[in-house]
DNA sequence: TGCGGTGATTGTAGCGCTACAATAGTTCTG
DNA sequence: CAGAACTATTGTAGCGCTACAATCACCGCA
C-alpha cells in the first residue's frame, strides 16, 4: 500500500469517460442522475467504471455541487446499549432518504465541538446531536453554519429542532408509581456529571414530587458512572445509610438498577417486597434479569428515525419545533 | 436554516484573506502549517477567521491536497459493549496521530461494502475494518484503492495488516480449563451467522479438542443472536436436551453466559458445582453478576490503539503483517 | 422538404483549497 | 558592504467534479 498520508492515484471521471468514449458529464450523470442517460450508454459507462475500479471522489463532488449527501451524527459513547435501537432508527431513515450517516465520537462537550467542526468542514447536509449540552462555541458555530440540525433525546429549547421525550414527566410517573404502591421512603440515584443535563434534570422533579406527597425528598445519592453495575451496589449502600428503612429506588439506567438487584440478592433483601426498583431505558437486561425490571422505556428507534425525517422536513415551521416520542412505564416485577 | 440539501453559503478562505489583508495562502498556512506564519500575522488571521465564523472546507482541501486527515472505521453494531474500549483505543491513538476518526455502521458485508465505498469516496487516509468477512467486491475495492488498511479482532490472512488475537487458541484454552477441572460433558454455544467468521471459527477447534480428550464433541448448539440474554436460556435448554448430564458450557459472549446463569438460577442448577460456565469478552456484567463469570478477555483497547498505529506505521514490512494482542482466561467463579 | 419538439449528450466555467515555485524582506558573513 | 542564506509571504495552476446552458440527433407532422 502507499505512504501513510496519501493515497494511490485513483481512476478519475475523465479516464472513465475516455475509456467509455463519452464526455465526463455523461459519466457524472450516469452516477448521479441515471435516467438522464440512455440505457445502453449507462450500461457501458457502468461497465467501464467497474473495470477501472472507479469510485467517484466525493470531495470533488461536494465542492462542485456545493452540497453533500452526508448526515453527521455524534455518538456519546458506546457503553449504553439502548443507543443501538436509536442508531438503527437513524440508519434506516437515512437510507430511505438516500443519505449517508457518518458518526464521530463525542463524549464531552469539547469533543462534541471538534466533531461538529469536522462535520461542518465536510459540509454535511444535516447534523444530529445527542442532548442539548453544548459549549457556547458549538452553538455559535451551529447557528452561523445554517446547517439543518436536530437534537435528540430531549425536548427543551432546541437550537433548531428537537425530538425526544419529556424526562420530567417520566420522573413524575416513576415517583407516582412507587407512591401508589404504598412506598414511603423513596430514593433517587442521580448522576451529576455536568455533561449530562438529561440526568441533572431529574433531582428537582423528584424533590417536588416527594414534597407534594409529604415524603422525604433528601434520599438522593450520586453515582459517578451511570453505565456500570458497581454503581448499583454503591448507590444502594449510600441510600441505606441515609435511611435504613428505604423501600423504593429510582435509577438513572437499567444497568444501575441491575447492579442494585445484584446487590440486594447478595444482601438477601427481597425485591420488590422490601425494596421496589424502577430502572430506566428498558435495556435488554431489564427483561432478562430475575426479578424482571420495572422500567421507563423511551422510544429510541422512533427518536432515531424521527430525527432524520425531521432534519429534512420542508416545513415552514419556525425553528424551535420539538417532537415528543413519548415514553412508557413498563411494569414488570421489581416494582409492583 | 436553509433548504434541506444545500447549506448556507459559508465564509471562504478568500474572504478571510481579504478581511485580514493577507493572501489566501497565508490563511491556508495559518491553519495547516502555523509555524510557517509569523506570530502576529497568524494571530490576526485567526481573529478574523473566528469573527467571520470561518470553517475550512475539507472537501476543497482534500481535493487540492490529494489527501485527507480522516480515518474511516466501521462499527458492526453497538450492541456489544466491549467495543467501547476498542473505540476508545482507536480514538485516543487517532487523536495522538492528528487524525479524525469517522464511523459508519456496517452490520452485514453488504453494508460494509457501502461504507467502504463511501470512505474511499471521501478519500480517507486509512481504513479500519472489523474482522475479515468481506464481500469479494469489497476486497477488490480495497486492493485497488491502495488505502492503508487494518483489519481488527482477528489475525488470519489480512488483506493488508491485521491486529487481534488468536481465537482458536482461546477456544483451546477454554476447553482445557473445563477439562482440567474434571468436566466431561462440555457444551459449546456457537453462532453460525455467515457474517461472523469470528464465531464460526470456534466449533472445529472445539471438536478437535474434545476428540483429543476423548470426550463428546457433538454438544454444540447454535444461537441466532449472540448479544441477547434470552439466547442463554434457549441454548441451555437445547444443550440439556442433548445431554442432561451436561457439566460445562463455553459461550460466544458474556451476555449469553449471563443468560445461562440467569436460567440456571431459575432452574436451581448450581453454578459452578453442577455446570461450569465460561463466557467471552469480559464485559462489565462478567464481574457484576453473581456468581462472577470466568471469561476469555481479549485486549480491546490495545486492539483499537494498535490498529491506528499499525495503519500509519512506515515499515517496509510486506503486507500481511499481523499483530497479536493476546488474550487472558480470567478465572472467576463460574468455572473453577 | 422543413420546422418545432423531445431527449441525449457535451462544453464551459468554477467550486475552495493547497503544492510548488517565485519573490520580497531580513540577517549574517567575510 | 556585497552577496549568500535565511524567513515570510505571495502568484499560479489545477485537484475532480457538477450546474447550467448550449448543442446535436432524431422524430413526426404539415
Amino acid at each position: 500500500m502507499t505512504s501513510s498520508d496519501g493515497f494511490r492515484r485513483m481512476t478519475t471521471m475523465r479516464e472513465v469517460a475516455e475509456a467509455a468514449d463519452v464526455s465526463p458529464m455523461t459519466v457524472s450523470n450516469t452516477f448521479r442522475y441515471p435516467d438522464r442517460v440512455q440505457e445502453d450508454t449507462r450500461q457501458r459507462v457502468e461497465d467501464v467504471a467497474r473495470q477501472l475500479g472507479y469510485v467517484p471522489n466525493m470531495s470533488a463532488g461536494h465542492l462542485a455541487a456545493g452540497k453533500s449527501r452526508l448526515i453527521g451524527s455524534t455518538i456519546p459513547s458506546v457503553k449504553n446499549s439502548s443507543f443501538y435501537q436509536y442508531i438503527s432508527g437513524l440508519e434506516e431513515a437515512a437510507d430511505a432518504a438516500g443519505k449517508k450517516l457518518v458518526f464521530m465520537l463525542a463524549e464531552s462537550p469539547e469533543q462534541e465541538f471538534e466533531a461538529v467542526q469536522a462535520f461542518i468542514g465536510l459540509r454535511v447536509s444535516g447534523l444530529i446531536l445527542i442532548g442539548n449540552e453544548h459549549t457556547p462555541a458549538t452553538v455559535d458555530l451551529l447557528r452561523r453554519s445554517g446547517i439543518p440540525l436536530v437534537e435528540t433525546w430531549l425536548l427543551h429549547d432546541p437550537i433548531d429542532k428537537a425530538i425526544g421525550y419529556d424526562i420530567a414527566a417520566a420522573v413524575r410517573a416513576a415517583c407516582r408509581h412507587h407512591i401508589k404502591a404504598g412506598r414511603r421512603r423513596i430514593g433517587l440515584v442521580s448522576h451529576g456529571d455536568p455533561a449530562s443535563r438529561r440526568f441533572r434534570e431529574r433531582p428537582p422533579v423528584f424533590r417536588a414530587e416527594m414534597r407534594a406527597a409529604g415524603l422525604r425528598e433528601d434520599l438522593i445519592v450520586d453515582v459517578a458512572e451511570p453505565h456500570g453495575f458497581e454503581a448499583g451496589s454503591e448507590a444502594l449502600d449510600n441510600l441505606l445509610s441515609l435511611d435504613r428503612e428505604l423501600d423504593a429506588v429510582i435509577c438513572p439506567t437499567d444497568i444501575v438498577a441491575a447492579g442494585i438487584i445484584f446487590e440486594c440478592n447478595r444482601r438477601n433483601i427481597a425485591v420488590p417486597q422490601k425494596i421496589g426498583v424502577i430502572g430506566w431505558g428498558d435495556y435488554e437486561i431489564a427483561s432478562a434479569i430475575a426479578p424482571k425490571l420495572t422500567t421507563v422505556k423511551p422510544n429510541p428507534k422512533e427518536i432515531g428515525s424521527g430525527a432524520v425525517k425531521l432534519l429534512f422536513q420542508q416545513d415552514n415551521q419556525l425553528p424551535g419545533l420539538s417532537v415528543d416520542t413519548g415514553f412508557d412505564l413498563i411494569e414488570r416485577e421489581t416494582a409492583s
